[in-house]
DNA sequence: CTGTTGTTATGAAACGTTTTTATTATACCG
DNA sequence: CGGTATAATAAAAACGTTTCATAACAACAG
């Protein structure tokens, strides 16, 4: 069956497509009994007005698009169920879409029509990238890092102040030793969250040892390996507690931990950051960092729609988090 | 700035749209030389074309929708996951749009031009809904029910013959009494897993207690609730095992188990769908049927691609899954 | 010199809307 | 009854593409 357009409604309602057309926006230009002729008919056919054909005309699509690079993990699912359903009360429908590749990148930001686009990109949005949602006045709100200008704005977890509040617990504690398993260095919250670490260190006039600070890459099994072969190379020193990128990371180190005869917290303290639902699951339930996606989310729309409408400009916007005390940390006292 | 279309690229460049057009498009009607001038004004201008401009001419999108009521979860995001990647190896970008909202659902079958639509949307979609896209001839595959025609297909899992596994595992254990969690009956899986466990249960001539089977929803804390006000029910016998709708579902079984006193799996075996990443973490390490959720997404997208393409037509393809024996359950013997 | 063929480039129509402008019908007023 | 304001509808242009028919031009055969 062809596709039922505007001129089938207006031939089978025995008007203009124009009439259609304003019967169908709620125009007060068109008499009641029309309009009440006319959407009979475009519900009997199943009438639903080509995007495409709309768009073309009006450049507004009601549309935004996030774009991202991955959706795996609880992380991502919470960030979407957020914004979607922020952005459907805000009367526009979210697109997700999962790409690295710079081509479809272009064509979502020039081609599409979307008026706005939300950026998980990390490292796969580059400077290039910025040019172009500037060069063409694109709204835009990264989630994953700090840029702002009259079009573009951020929402992001405030990794630092975080990291900072993390390794304060832990000196507070009594901890001395303290490492890190930082994650991507190309990622916003690695950087800031290894930051507030080091800001911590620094402000207690503890040194760092790097051979504390190993590479975990937010990942479990990465994490795993560089803690086991850190603890084989048994001349060094122990750390007596670790803050891992995220908690995938703290798990792995947890894992590398016990496996190696250690125990958490008795002998080492290990902190997350993100409190995935598995967090309070795992044993000992892990001592972590609450992300507030959800929240971040809906901020994210809340300010690119505040662009687009002109209500409001671009700027960074930073939350807070919350340390959650659970098992995996905390027995150490000042005298060990 | 303005948005940059083909008319400037041609000015840009000395030439007429059409010439353009075909520059763009590859045709072969155009002199290498103009090509590679009309190639480098666009790249300078970063010209993209339109995407509602070309398809309101080409009806083609290469665009397919996926459609679902949620994300949350591994299941949806490894689902997500894979069905993207499969997509983008055969030249279609996907479009997750979560939705339950049955104009929202409409739209996008009718109106934004999508190649084809994949559908999860569980009872959020019904009758009215395939009417329509039999009406309209628009290709679609089920991931969620089987259903098949000439343009509409699904791929399931198959839950009845993993029930039925699932149940002749625990039979041939020397279980006797086994209850049933069952999750939503407007869910295909749900209804399948649970006549699977019939099935077994006839074959070996056991008969089913309606108290034993309980309303589980797929839902932790409903399973939670529904398990642990049973048990209060001091004067029903107990089951000797329980198979759980999902994984979820036997999570939330477990720890009713537990905190009413009983032990996983000395006092009742527990056995769950699905294999949530956690599955292999909890203590016990859960008994589970693996569902084979990736290599559904990825025949989804092959089959519905086929259906476009007219290389193939609609039909219900049923994946096989795999019993994993973890710790939840085995310890029976046929004396006990 | 005419007609044919092949190569490139162009012009114009079409896709399905919205929107602006024009047309028609109706009612009202002096 | 002529004129004018008002309401309802229609016509036409425009949005950015693709595509098809056509044009321009050269080369070449007869």
């Amino acid at each position: 069956m062809a596709k039922v357009t505007i001129k089938d409604v207006a031939r089978e309602a025995g008007v203009a497509i124009s009439t259609v057309s304003n019967a169908m926006n709620n125009s007060n230009l068109v008499n009641e009994e029309t309009r009440a002729k006319i959407l009979e008919v475009a519900e009997r056919l199943d009438y639903v007005p080509n995007m495409n054909g709309r768009m073309l005309k009006t450049k507004r699509s009601n549309e935004l698009a996030f774009l991202t690079s991955s959706i795996q993990g609880d992380y991502f699912t919470t960030f979407l169920g957020s914004m979607n359903q922020q952005c459907n009360d805000m009367g526009y429908t979210l697109n997700i879409v999962i790409t690295r590749d710079d081509d479809v990148i272009r064509n979502h930001i020039l081609g599409k029509g979307f008026d706005g686009i939300f950026i998980f990109l990390g490292e796969w949005f580059r400077e290039a990238g910025i040019q172009l949602l500037e060069k063409h006045r694109i709204p835009a709100v990264f989630l994953d890092r700090a840029y702002s200008s009259s079009r573009i704005g951020s929402v992001v977890f405030d990794s630092r102040r975080m990291g900072y509040q993390a390794a304060k617990y832990l000196i507070n504690l009594g901890h001395r030793g303290i490492g890190f398993l930082e994650g991507s260095m190309d990622v916003f919250d690695g950087v800031q969250r290894k930051q507030g670490y080091l800001d911590a260190m620094e402000e207690y006039g503890l040194p760092v040892r790097q051979e504390f600070v190993l590479d975990g890459r937010f990942d479990e099994l990465y994490t795993y390996n560089a803690v086991t072969s850190f603890l084989r190379r048994r001349e060094v020193e122990m750390p007596d507690a670790f803050i891992a990128g995220n908690d995938l990371s703290a798990v792995g180190c947890i894992n590398a931990l016990k496996d190696a005869g250690y125990q958490v917290p008795q002998d080492v303290s290990v902190v997350g950051f993100d409190d995935i639902p598995v967090a309070k699951y795992l044993s000992p339930k892990l001592t972590t960092v609450k992300n507030p996606i959800s929240l971040q989310g809906i901020a994210a729309v809340k300010m690119l729609v505040g662009i687009i409408q002109e209500r409001g400009c671009g700027r960074v916007e930073s939350l807070a988090g919350e340390l959650l005390v659970r098992e995996s940390s905390g027995v150490m006292l000042r005298d060990k």
